[in-house]
Parts: structure tokens; sequence; C-alpha cells
DNA sequence: AATGCCGGGGG
DNA sequence: CCCCCGGCATT
């Protein structure tokens, strides 16, 4: 059980590494080109992407997930050094003159640690000198690539560009490789002072990557167009389709935690569309509630009025009821068009991810317990893949779902606000499970509108325990508002 | 007796 | 509207 990042991003146009198409084990650069979503489903349930991959050789070739590496920023420590030695290994563009400089670099630092008497400290020296060296190696590849991307790219674009490019590679290679090592000593630059096709900028027609962001880390990213910060080079208008994200998930749709390191770097402006169907929902996890709402807001809102009761102006918010609802995706491939129409993805799902994203400003991250799994409801049958990826990062939600989870209930509940917001006002199927261990002994599909106006006779003593038993007199302060005024308990509901 | 909460009322 | 509380039902 864990849970996951929304950040979902695009793949295409993306420089990876991958395995030859020899078989001889060596990683080649290439660019993805497509991909595609794989036709089964795994043990758990998430689908796999296909990429299909534009090699360094001119051959097209489809990888999994696992087959291919991506940016750095995303790898780990043996990926990256496959990585490394990939880009090494296509280091073409690289001047001899380069690596020749390099290797006397190296041999000078160990001529130079075995003189020395304080070899503590030199091999320190000499260690900053190698990683530096990588870095370099690093930009160069990025560099690298960035020329491929053009000879690949450009020719149906901009012929005359490429031309230049090609005059131009072996100044700017060095002067790249130049700017690129002054560049490393200083571990904090985020936007490159100087691009390396400079002054034309075509690269951005074609979403080329610019070598740029150097994170503390001492990884290099690729950064995309949007993000160059220089206020003196206007963005140009991304034609949409040759300009994609190049933001790589490390692995399709089930692990996009550690995206948090590249998320700085990556950052964009958020998704278009959601991929493979994605719907995602906000699902209430009140005891006993379980409301499915489609926008953040929507269900921060419910949360702060029906549970929370207080009023919510949306800037009055302590952000309490963050942790009082997850992120539902649903994966919607087949899933009925009464459904679909029911959970537009609403376009202010870039409001969504905040609540998850541990950048969020002055919002202490909590424990980061993970919750994932899946449900299965009465609408399967008509909905064969209908699933629920549901992650929890509160521990409050994890204990909260565990309990809930074995009789959950599944809603769908088309709350009237959020349906006239998005203009569908039809009426989907309302879904409603109950398992075992709860309260509720039969099980039973409603498929009528909900039953919000079942309140009328007088509210059964509820069996749960309420604030007052929860926390005590005592604690008064804590409990929900609505115990406090000896009104029906609105955190504990049954 | 303790608890849950409706209905009503004060500010 | 926010808040408190009497009083009743329930456990």
């Amino acid at each position: 059980m864990y849970s996951r990042r929304l950040v979902k991003r695009s793949i295409l146009g993306s420089r990876v590494c991958a395995p030859s198409p020899t078989g001889d084990g060596a990683l080649l650069p290439g660019v993805v080109q497509a991909v595609k979503l794989e036709n089964r489903e795994t043990v758990q349930g998430s689908r796999r992407n296909v990429y299909t991959v534009l090699l360094q050789d001119g051959t097209l070739k489809e990888y999994s997930e696992e087959e291919i590496v991506t940016s750095p920023a995303q790898m780990t420590g043996k990926a990256q050094l496959k990585f490394k030695t990939a880009c090494t290994d296509c280091e073409m563009v690289t001047t001899s003159q380069q690596q020749e400089q390099r290797k006397s670099d190296i041999n000078q630092k160990n001529k130079q640690k075995l003189l020395g008497k304080e070899e503590a400290i030199k091999r320190l020296d000499s260690k900053k000198a190698n990683r530096i060296q990588d870095h370099e190696k690093d930009h160069t590849c990025s560099v690298s690539l960035l020329e491929q991307k053009h000879k690949v790219v450009s020719s149906s674009i901009d012929v005359p560009h490429a031309r230049k490019l090609s005059e131009e590679v072996a100044m700017d290679k060095v002067t790249a490789a130049m700017v690129l090592t002054s560049l490393s000593t200083s571990p904090l630059v985020h936007s490159p002072p100087v691009k390396v096709n400079d002054g034309t900028n075509e690269s951005w027609k074609e979403g080329g990557f610019n070598p740029s962001s150097y994170s503390s880390s001492g990884y290099w990213s690729w950064s995309a167009p949007s993000d160059q910060s220089n206020p003196s080079t206007p963005s140009p208008p991304l034609s949409t389709d040759s300009c994609k994200p190049f933001h790589i998930p490390s692995q399709p749709d089930d692990d996009i935690d550690e995206v948090d390191a590249s998320n700085l770097l990556f950052d964009e402006p958020i998704p278009r569309k959601r991929k493979n169907s994605l719907k995602v929902m906000f699902k209430c996890l009140w005891k006993n509630c379980g409301k499915v709402l489609s926008t953040a807001t929507g269900i921060q809102k419910h949360i702060c009025t029906v549970h929370l009761g207080r009023s919510c102006d949306s800037d009055c918010s302590d952000g309490e009821e963050d942790f009082y609802y997850t992120e539902i995706k649903l994966n919607t491939d087949s899933v009925t068009d009464g459904l679909s129409s029911l959970s537009p993805v609403s376009p202010s799902m870039d409001s969504a991810p905040h609540i998850f994203s541990s950048t969020e400003p002055g919002r202490p991250e909590s424990v980061c317990m993970k919750n994932e799994s899946k449900l299965s409801t009465p609408l399967s049958r008509s909905a064969p893949s209908t699933l629920y990826l549901v992650h929890a990062d509160h521990a409050y939600q994890v204990k909260g779902l565990l309990q809930v989870l074995p009789g959950s209930e599944a809603e769908w509940c088309p709350q009237t606000d959020t349906l006239a917001q998005t203009g569908h006002p039809a009426s989907p199927p309302h879904i409603r499970t109950h398992g075992f261990g709860e309260h509720h002994p039969q099980a039973h599909v409603v498929l009528s509108s909900p039953p919000r106006a079942a309140v009328g006779l007088r509210k059964s003593r509820g069996e749960g325990k309420k604030c007052r038993k929860v926390y005590g007199m005592e604690n008064r302060d804590m409990w929900c508002t609505a115990c406090r005024w000896k009104k029906a308990c609105q955190r504990f509901i049954d």
C-alpha cells in the first residue's frame, strides 16, 4: 500500500537510454516517439506503458518501462551509472580534444594525489574533480543528445538551422563544455545563463532540451522550454504537438513518489489530458461517508462543511480537511459513459495534486503512509476494468481506510454543485457496496439518486464513539463543533 | 449514569 | 450565524 503523486508526465519526446537492438547489452540514447498502453493488466492492476524509442542508430524499437533508462534525475544510483555509461559510450560528438584534456586532467590530479603529503585532503580534491568531470560528461552527453534531437527533428522543421547548427557544432560544444564546467561549480543554477545554440532559440520550436538545470545533488536535468526563466528571452508560442512535455515518469502510473526532486526542475503547468483514461476523484475518508467528488476543492468543501462542521470560505480553512480525504484514481477504460460524464476531470485539476506535494510551502509533510487498494463494486460487471487506486497520505487516513475498507462504501455522489460546475447534470448510477464486518449486514445497490432526503426522523443514537467519548470532557476543545454544541457529531459519523 | 443530539434560545 | 444548554432518547 502506498500513495502516489498525481503528477503524470508525458514521456513523449524525452530522451532515454535503451538497450541496443543488437542485443549486445549496450545502452543507446534515443528519443521516445510514442507511448502506448499495454493491453494487459499487471497483478497489481496497474497498466504498463510501452515506449517506442527512436534510437541513436535510427532504429525504432519498443521498450517496456524497465528496459529504458530515463532522466538521471529520476534514477537511482545504479541506473544513473548505467545512464552515464551509456552517455559516455555514445559520446560521439565529444571532441577527442576534450577527452584528451580530461584524461590529462585526471592524470594530473592523480599525480598530485600521489605526490601530496596530505593524502586525505588530496583525495577529497580528486573526488571533487572527478565529480566535476562526471558532470562534464553528463553535460556533454546532453549536448550530444540535444544535437541528436536536432538531427532527428529539425530536418522537417528547420533545415537551414540544422545546417547552421552542424556548422557551429564544434564551437558550440566547446562553449557548452566550458560553460557547463563553470556551471558545475555553482550548485544552484536553475536557468542557464547560456544557451547552447546561442541566440537562435530554435530548439524551442522543436521541444528541444536545453542542457541546463543543475540540481544541487549534482545531477543535471533537461529543462523544458517553458522553464526558461530568462526574462530577456520571451517564450515563443509553443506549437502544441511538437512541444511535448519532457517529464519522464520513472514508472508508469504506480510510482510517482520520487518525482519530488525532479518535480522542482520539471514542473510544468500540469496535464492537459490524463492518460490511460484515468479519472482522479477525491474520496472522503470519514467513516461511513465515502463521498466521492471530482474536485479537490469540492471534497475539501464537503469535509469542511459536513464533517468538520464549519463554513469553508476556502481561505479561512486551516487545511485540516486535507487529512480527511484521499485521491482515487479510477481507471475508466471501459467504464460506462454515465460514469465518465459523472466525473469529468475538472479543469481545476491543477489544484488537486498540491495536497500531496511535498513542495507545498507551509504544509508540513506528514508521515507518508501509503495505501493502495482495489475496491470492487457491483458495477464491476459492466465495468470490468474499473479500478480504484486509493491512497492516503496521512496516518489517520490509513487507519481509517484499514478500518473502513473491508466494509467500505464506494459511493458516487453526484453532488449538485459539482455537477452544476461541470455541466453534467445527468444522474449517474449510484453505487454502494457494503462488505463484511460492518453494521450493514446486507449489501445493496442503490441506483437512485442519493438518499439525502432521508433525513427526517430523529437520528437514532449513533453507535460509534463520538468526540465526547473519544476526547473526553477535559478535551472539549478537541471536539468537533457539532459535538461541542450538543449536535450530531460530524467527525465520527455512523 | 453516561452519552448522543434535537430543539430552542441568547447574543 | 455562532454558541450554549435543557431535556429527552438511548445505551
